[in-house]
DNA sequence: TCTGTTTTGTTGTTTATACAACACATCGGA
DNA sequence: TCCGATGTGTTGTATAAACAACAAAACAGA
């Protein structure tokens, strides 16, 4: 798991795994996909998956960190900038990522799902507030990197509960001032 | 060799270097293309290419080889059929493979190439023969084919010497009657 | 010509993947 | 309820791929 990375066999199968994921859950539901659906698509074993993943949501958990840091300026996440184009990038790519999973109503699954995605959104907040304010109390960050991603995904189940009316990008952009700037100026 | 071509790993990686091969050939010359080329470009180790392929010649082969069954009418091929979609089908390939190798005025890889593109082509031809006469006096069949092989390959010299001024199927379709129902008639 | 550089093939060892077999869990229908 | 079928997760072994190191050939330039 150190250095793993490095082999190109793991970069190769893990990508055909995560693909394979991503092209599978636009086409069916994510309860109604099996390991063995996703190993086929990818021509790999099945074997070899437990080799990568532990299971289904460890997948599911890496395909979002991957999607979340893909979609991402890699210059602002590098410097830790929490502007307005990084909000609506992360803000866009779980609307599309939970849009591409299709879980509407099935609720066991959608538990599971969004802790994985708060916990992924957690992760990233929190490495780029470290960024931007290394000196800060860390028990702080933590919590403000908590609060950002509940925050966040509770505005995507929003967006959803308003039947996507307007896009991402404007239903998000609205309130980062908000977000940015706090909540007694709302004011950039 | 035997059962090899159901090992997923190999039909990968054969094909991950076949494709490559067929990018460089895109952008570069023949003579440029190094097997290290090849294996930075498909992702894999130098070591592996080796132990797929003989040498560069025996992957063009090998390419040449899958590029005309694909775009043969699986069909056609099945049945023997020499009809005129095959020898359009055939002569598209060769052609299109020549100008993807951009091979243009290098005598001593050209004269290679010109022979592993007899060779492949006399195998489809032979095998073709044979399933569409297997009570045929093989020798004859061969023989056939060989005939074939070369006078194909000598319209597609003819058609770049003709510096390509029309398509290769309208110039090969008006000979096709001669070869499918002889020099005779000329007429189907 | 000589010399340093690149490319070609090869070999031995380590690591990842394929594959088959297994126990167990889950689930839908008789 | 039971049962067959399907999915999950694990294990042991065979094989392919990665990697580093090597000698020899091909090559470019002084």
């Amino acid at each position: 798991m150190t250095q793993s990375k490095t082999d190109p066999r793991i970069l190769r199968t893990r990508k055909l795994i995560m693909d394979s994921f991503i092209e599978l859950s636009g086409k069916k539901e994510f309860k109604d996909i099996t390991i063995k659906d996703i190993t086929t698509e990818a021509m790999i074993n099945r074997a070899t998956f437990y080799y990568h993943f532990e299971d289904i949501y460890d997948l599911l958990e890496k395909v979002l960190s991957e999607v979340l840091l893909i979609n991402l300026n890699g210059d602002s996440y590098e410097k830790g900038e929490l502007n307005e184009g990084t909000f609506v990038s992360i803000f866009s790519a779980i609307t599309n990522f939970q849009t591409s999973l299709s879980n509407r109503c099935h609720r066991g699954y959608e538990d599971t799902i969004a802790r994985i995605i708060r916990e992924q959104l957690e992760i990233i907040f929190y490495k780029m507030l470290l960024k931007q304010r290394p000196s800060e109390n860390k028990q702080a960050l933590n919590t403000a990197a908590v609060m950002l991603s509940w925050g966040l995904y509770g505005a995507s189940v929003e967006w959803r509960r308003n039947s996507r009316t307007i896009s991402p990008e404007e239903f998000i952009k609205p309130v980062i001032p908000y977000i940015t700037h706090g909540m007694k100026t709302g004011l950039p």
